[in-house]
DNA sequence: ATAGGGTTAG
């Protein structure tokens, strides 16, 4: 009788609500049927062997990571039980939930095990630090440090040692991971992986790089394909091309698999890199490509402007019998925004639902609203902002925003921007936007209403950075920064750039800049711009005809952009610069995106 | 009997 009511509950292996599930793990367990412990369950009760505790044990353990929806189920076994559980249930149970959509239950379940009075063993942290990173609580993690403390485990155990490095990094807290990693007595591959990933989920590429190389240093261990898809990931975030190409060699060489997600993980690198012929070529030669591998390569040809040829790949790809997915159409639209193609654009969003039954998000009508935005349809932007059945979020209406300060709505933009700061009252470009339509009407109070407002709440808009890589090492300069050592040169090779540019008669395009300070102070605020310092850094640097890779952190401002469309004519150079939403490649005085960005 | 690290867009 109790089995039936149990079981009324009980679902297959069909939720498609479990993302958080196909990690590692428990994806090996997700095989077990459920039916067919439900047998096991019946026939130990009929034969009392329920009573024996390793069996009890492990059918809770199994129906407790075949399914997240069987949670309750297992829960129940272990209610039923006419001993009180084992330490290993407790354990069975705090993992399921740890790796299901409520890690919190996770919680709750180790907080009851403690007020019992049952003591966790060195298998239970792993877990409840896994639940701790999926709840991203910091202070939660604090708590359950102390107790592995209390415990005893925090200088015996590796893998409590590496679960508490992966949390501290998971949670922002990188230096504390490393700390604690550096503090570790002895230190695997897994280690090391965590350390490395930590540091590319803080943002810290270059650190992250820097710690493979120590990896490298060290004979007690050897890079794994894991360990080697953060390293791309890093390099793919850098731009660093001859450092990702090294990687690829890496892995060649010592024969490390390569798995499809490591294959996605290089043909993304080559891809952001500015390398798209090389990531195309890798993709034709990979022997199993799931949907992200086709997704990054058609990502990848639209951020460069080939839309052609990413929209031909989409077809392709159906023709393989793989199901687009939500990302896959985030690459075709963003293809067809780069391209201008707004018929297409509109079509395809269109039989997303109707055709592939994936639901348009709100990214995806972010596409939707800088296609229609970039080719000045405008209104049209802004009557499907108003039209979808989503909530509209500051990053939809930032996209139309772009697009009225590249067409000269200012009314619009003045209205869109509003939009943005009820959503998002922090938002620098909304407010930068404002003080600019402001001042360039001469409405000098609001101005200095919007001004203080962002001071008030310490507003400011974030430097720009522009990387470049030179013989493996990756420089970054930021705009305004004199401290490099060769800063004069640079400066040399600014001027000149600028006397040869204004022979042209080219005239500086100061309208980009935020601040209302004068004509020649705007100049020179263009003119330390950091992607043109990076450039001039590496026209010093390299070899004639040498190709310049940069890397920046936001989109390129007009003035620029027509700099190095001069620059690669003189200088005979493809310079490929990726900014915050695409490639340009510039060469012989024109650009890629056709002054279309 | 049980454990730690994992790819795509915005």
């Amino acid at each position: 009788m109790r089995l039936r009511l149990v079981a009324v509950n009980i679902s297959g292996n069909s939720n498609p609500n479990i993302s958080l599930l196909t990690r590692r793990g428990l994806s090996s367990f997700s095989s077990s049927n459920i039916n067919h412990l439900k047998q096991i369950h019946a026939k130990l009760i009929r034969n009392s062997g329920i009573q024996d505790v390793l069996t009890a044990g492990k059918l809770i353990a199994d129906i407790a990571v075949s399914n997240p929806s069987n949670l309750e189920y297992a829960r129940s076994v272990m209610a039923t039980l006419e001993y009180p559980p084992n330490t290993f249930m407790w354990n069975s149970m705090i993992r399921g939930y740890a790796h299901s959509p409520n890690p919190i239950e996770a919680i709750f379940l180790y907080r009851k095990m403690l007020e019992q009075r049952h003591l966790p063993n060195n298998y239970t942290f792993p877990f409840v630090l896994k639940a701790c990173t999926h709840l991203m609580d910091l202070n939660l993690g604090l708590g359950v440090h102390g107790t592995v403390i209390k415990c005893g485990f925090e200088d015996s155990d590796a893998f409590i040692q590496t679960s508490l490095v992966n949390f501290y990094a998971s949670c922002g807290s990188i230096e504390t991971a490393r700390l604690l990693f550096d503090r570790c007595p002895e230190r695997d591959v897994t280690s090391w992986n965590a350390l490395i990933k930590g540091y590319v989920r803080s943002n810290r590429y270059l650190d992250a790089i820097r710690v493979f190389r120590l990896m490298q240093d060290r004979r007690d261990v050897r890079a794994d394909e894991i360990t080697l898809l953060g390293v791309a990931l890093a390099c793919t975030q850098l731009g660093a091309l001859d450092m990702g190409r090294w990687v690829h060699a890496y892995i060649d060489k010592n024969h490390v698999k390569l798995s499809a997600s490591l294959g996605t993980a290089l043909i993304d690198m080559y891809a952001k890199c500015g390398s798209i012929d090389v990531a195309m070529h890798l993709f034709e030669r990979m022997p199993e490509k799931d949907v992200r591998t086709w997704s990054v390569m058609i990502g990848g040809l639209a951020v460069h402007g080939l839309a052609y040829e990413a929209l031909e790949l989409f077809s392709e790809m159906q023709r393989f019998g793989i199901n687009p997915d939500s990302v896959t159409f985030t690459g075709v639209l963003c293809a067809c925004s780069h391209a201008g193609m707004v018929e297409e654009g509109l079509q395809i969003l269109d039989k997303m639902g109707k055709v592939y039954s994936v639901e348009p998000t709100i990214e995806h009508y972010g596409c939707i609203v800088d296609l229609l935005g970039r080719s000045g349809c405008l209104e049209e932007a802004l009557g499907l902002i108003r039209r979808i059945p989503l909530k509209p979020d500051a990053v939809l209406w930032g996209a139309l925003l772009v697009a009225c300060r590249s067409h000269n709505n200012v009314a619009m933009g003045e209205l869109v921007a509003k939009e943005m700061l009820k959503l998002d009252p922090h938002h620098c470009g909304a407010h930068v936007f404002l003080s600019n339509v402001y001042a360039s009407t001469g409405r000098w109070s609001e101005v200095e209403q919007v001004r203080s407002s962002m001071k008030e709440q310490g507003i400011r808009k974030p430097p720009g950075s522009s990387l470049i890589e030179l013989n493996g090492d990756v420089h970054e300069f930021i705009a305004g920064d004199r401290s490099h050592p060769q800063i004069n040169q640079i400066h040399m090779m600014l001027d000149e750039i600028a006397t040869l540019l204004s022979l042209q008669g080219h005239v500086p395009a100061t309208r980009g800049i935020a601040l209302d300070i004068d004509e020649e102070e705007k100049k020179l605020a263009l003119s330390q711009h950091s992607e043109k310092l990076a450039v001039a850094f590496g026209l010093i640097n390299t070899k004639q005809g040498a190709v310049l890779h940069i890397v920046k952190n936001l989109r390129v401002c007009e003035d620029c952009h027509s700099a190095m469309k001069f620059i690669s004519k003189v200088f005979h150079r493809l310079i490929i610069i990726r900014d915050r939403s695409r490639f340009h490649h510039f060469k012989d005085g024109f650009c890629s995106c056709r002054d279309y960005w």
